[in-house]
DNA sequence: GTCTATATATGGATAGAC
DNA sequence: GTCTATCCATATATAGAC
């Protein structure tokens, strides 16, 4: 293996990309420099535009990147056998245990949201979450058959969501608790609350 | 009146926040340079620190001014007469109006999220938002006495705003149609959701 | 592939005239 | 109060050595 060989030692690629994504998530896009990712690979920052053209295609690699990752695993949990009230139960609590787990994706699923340029926007819903939104929207369905499972499907995950983003803000409100960052409440509620409305904690 | 007097001709200062709240709640803080906000406002960049001592000065000024302005009206329509259940469904379509129609407000509520310091979220959660959401959790104690009225704020209040906020990436979503959109059809779907649950549009 | 060095633009902020 | 002019730090990006 000659030391110009392609591959092998480093796939600082991938490396960039794995420190990028804490530091836009955190920081937002421009707020984060070029230097500040090189600084945190350990790199120069000349050496970043040898891997990605510019910084906003290093940015859209690394959200990419980042959402990737979190295409999968959702699935198996809403294809196992049960009611569907069992599978809403399951899957809410798996939602929110990976959701609550990785608030650097959070984040920039939300700057996203906030930034996102129609293109970029269209690719992360086909791309990316197309099918586990499908996913969720069957599943809607099982439970509310006739009811409009887009809708249904948006308020489930956005009840998880919401909560686990709220999470800052919450504890200076009236009545909160540091409880209700505990994924175990926050799924408990949300599935109440999707099943049985606000009546349904009166068991 | 002589030309030296305090309050009379320019109130610059109101102006330079008017212009500025649209820019942040679009670009984000380090998304918007001073002299952009100069521009916008129709002056130069060295006023701006004639009435603020820096950008962040601007920026807090700029949120406490978009901020201010949202603390009233809801506060009224849950004081109003009906019974839980009315007066729920009544609070959830004003909210979802007012939402719906004040887009930077929404964003900057976010970027705040995102973005603000442990300070900055007290300041927001016991100085502007407090007084609203005693009242949301009142209502919730009425409508479901005996749950959490904390969590159950959150979750009106959320599922509002996510409907609102995914906007621009529902659309790329399967099922998603325009009149998802409609604030009438949110409102319609967030409040039989709180009151019976998934089931409730079958009727 | 990664470095040093640098071109070039833009950022926040200040000084001082009017 | 607002302007022009400018300082200085930092930004993106490139050139070229190794």
């Amino acid at each position: 293996m000659s030391p110009t060989a392609n591959q092998p030692n480093s796939d600082t690629k991938t490396l960039v990309l794995d420190c990028a994504v804490p530091l836009f998530a955190q920081k937002g896009y421009t707020g984060v420099s070029m230097r500040e990712i090189a600084k945190a690979v350990g790199i120069q920052a000349a050496t970043l535009y040898y891997h990605f053209p510019n910084k906003e295609a290093l940015h859209i690699a690394t959200m990419a990147h980042a959402f990737s990752d979190k295409a999968e695993g959702m699935s198996a949990a809403m294809s196992e056998p049960g009611t569907p009230e069992e599978r809403l139960r399951r899957f809410i609590n798996l939602f929110t245990f990976l959701m609550s787990g990785d608030k650097d994706f959070r984040m920039l699923l939300q700057r996203e949201l906030l930034d996102g340029d129609e293109e970029q926007l269209e690719t992360l819903a086909t791309k990316v979450f197309q099918e586990q939104f499908i996913g969720i929207a069957n599943l809607a369905n099982e439970v509310a058959p006739g009811c409009d499972a887009h809708m249904l499907a948006i308020s489930m995950a956005g009840l998880v969501l919401y909560h686990l983003e709220t999470g800052p803000i919450r504890r200076f409100l009236p009545g909160g608790k540091s409880e209700h960052d505990d994924p175990e409440v926050i799924a408990h509620h949300v599935t109440s609350l999707l099943l049985n409305g606000m009546g349904g904690c009166r068991r």
